[in-house]
DNA sequence: TCGTTCTCTGACAACGGTTTCAGCGACGAA
DNA sequence: TTCGTCGCTGAAACCGTTGTCAGAGAACGA
């Protein structure tokens, strides 16, 4: 592994001079030192770069599940839009769990120049801290409690639950249950009430015994949904608040052998990758992903590029949501 | 930002005894000294540390596709294996691109003490490099041609094509296609490899006109069904070897009307999590997945914690597929 | 010719840790 | 009392890079 001090002796220059010319400035031995750059293979030391500098060109992302398709997408935009600018990714895991999340905030945030987070929960403190630390932070799908001041890459999740009401009242329905995530996350919350609020506009309410909360887990999905059917009057319609419940309660309803959707309706919060191949195909409310981390990524790397993060307050964009029908949503059955 | 200095001079000591007591030894003032650390919430700067002992407890992970749910689930597993001994992830995608696997790997090495990777193709260069480097290098999922001096982390990928050439077999199909991976890619390649080796023991050969190759992306499975589905005696049964280009497959057929199983089954290559909910549920070959990861990353560590990576050649694990019956599969019709 | 400016240069001091080295005090043995 | 040993300590060097600083030439105008 040769130094810089390597290519200086090479090209018969001090370490002084090749640190400029990588730099870009004018240097009469440029043609010298770049050969012995080439010759040596040399590639200067982050380390070194990012003790001197205080900066290491990477940003740590924290989600809570990367096997949830849906923080893939999100991970992948924010991957090459990085790269693109030079910079890397350290990711982690919180497992949906704030004292995790915790861990490993306090754990990279020395070593990163930047951290975009989907936060366990709207009570977390730690995002605090590393905001005190100076340290830019976005927020991506989930918000905090008192966040505006933080930037941030959100959809419209209580417009999402409206039209998920909305769109199941037009077809009839009048039995109507949900399975919502965490009470305690933005998008949990909001996904909610958007779906209580548009109920209500139709002169209905969300039932309590028809009013369940998960995790945003598969299990969770697929448990509840077995509550709700074992009622004595089930629901004809089911809305799930994220893709895995989504999943979880798809197997629920096709291991109780419900006909969907004759029997019981069901639209979900996030597409799958299948969602056209499922018998029958899924009705969802769709929103960017992909897109949603490559501009969480950018407002970042903008960030870093005025040098300050206090360049005219927060910046907080919202995407729109689109509803998808499909065939899992249909006319109650008399 | 304390540093070290600041934690000194607040307990009254030096700071290198700071330093002997972070590092465990002995030391008279320890209490002082971690009143100091606690009150300056005070870390110690990775950067130092990297540049001082060559060490970064970083480990890079370069896959082809984290959206690709295999991947997804390997990577969580590294992640959650890496962090119980303190190391963190350097993720990238490689885009399924041998250049841009390059430029990632030249561009991380510098920052990481090991490398996992699911390299592009067999004839890689780059990860020769990484090794020449001396840095520890496991291969996971894929592995390179010759690359039997590496350690790596793989399936019984022959093994699988055998198993679902089988099955199909037994079933009585006769007209069988198949839709393989990169053959420059050691699954795409001993996945059709071992297919064709039990259609050969049943007796039946791999027609050319049946015998497609696409890219495990999503797109290349649909082209290529459809391309099968145009010919004038379409197979009855059809193998995609991985589970994206069984999406694109099932979305083929599904845009033209085919019944599954009775005018084409299919069997795929990697379990969906939303497999047992398709119409019909779909017939896989399945593999551990996270277990993948989790290994990799043991295996990697082991290897610096020995110090060394010349301990004891080359240390390789491979998994057992397992055939998952569901519905996609079943008798050719008349 | 002599200043003055301009461009480029090398020496040197950081950045924040770890490690080596020599030294110091306390203690036990002779 | 003296000497050696033991356990702990601080000063200083070092890891590889970048920024500061003063200075060396060259170019220029007077």
């Amino acid at each position: 592994m040769s130094t810089i001090h390597d290519v200086a002796a090479r090209a018969g220059v001090s370490a002084a001079t090749v640190s400029r010319h990588l730099r870009g400035h004018r240097v009469r031995t440029a043609v010298a030192i770049q050969e012995a750059i080439d010759a040596l293979g040399y590639r200067p030391s982050i380390a070194a770069q990012s003790l001197k500098s205080g900066r290491t060109r990477t940003i740590g992302v924290v989600v809570p599940d990367i096997t949830n398709p849906y923080f893939a997408a999100v991970v992948k935009g924010m991957e090459s839009a990085s790269r693109d600018r030079g910079y890397r990714i350290l990711l982690a895991n919180s497992d949906e769990s704030s004292e995790r999340e915790d861990d490993v905030l306090t754990d990279m945030i020395h070593q990163v120049d930047g951290v975009i987070l989907a936060p366990a929960t709207e009570q977390d403190e730690t995002p605090l801290h590393v905001r005190d630390a100076g340290m830019p932070l976005v927020f991506v799908d989930r918000d905090l409690a008192g966040g505006e001041h933080f930037d941030a890459v959100l959809v419209n999740n209580r417009e999402g639950g409206r039209q998920a009401a909305s769109h199941l009242l037009s077809l009839g329905h009048t039995r109507i249950a949900a399975i919502s995530g965490q009470q305690e996350t933005t998008p949990g919350r909001h996904r909610r009430e958007g779906f209580v609020e548009a109920l209500a506009d139709g002169g209905l309410e969300l039932l309590p015994e028809f009013d369940l909360t998960g995790d945003f887990r598969e299990e969770s999905g697929y448990q509840l949904t077995l509550q709700l059917l074992s009622s004595a009057e089930p629901p004809t319609a089911l809305f799930t608040a994220n893709n895995l419940m989504t999943v979880g309660a798809l197997k629920a309803l096709h291991d109780m052998r419900v006909g969907i959707p004759d029997q019981v309706s069901i639209i979900g919060f996030d597409d799958l990758d299948t969602g056209p191949l499922l018998n029958p195909p899924l009705t969802v409310i769709d929103r960017p992903m992909v897109e949603q981390g490559v501009l969480a990524m950018r407002l970042l790397l903008q960030r870093l590029g005025q040098g300050d993060d206090r360049g005219g307050g927060s910046r907080r964009i919202t995407l729109d949501t689109k509803l998808v029908r499909r065939g899992s949503t249909g006319v109650p059955r008399r």
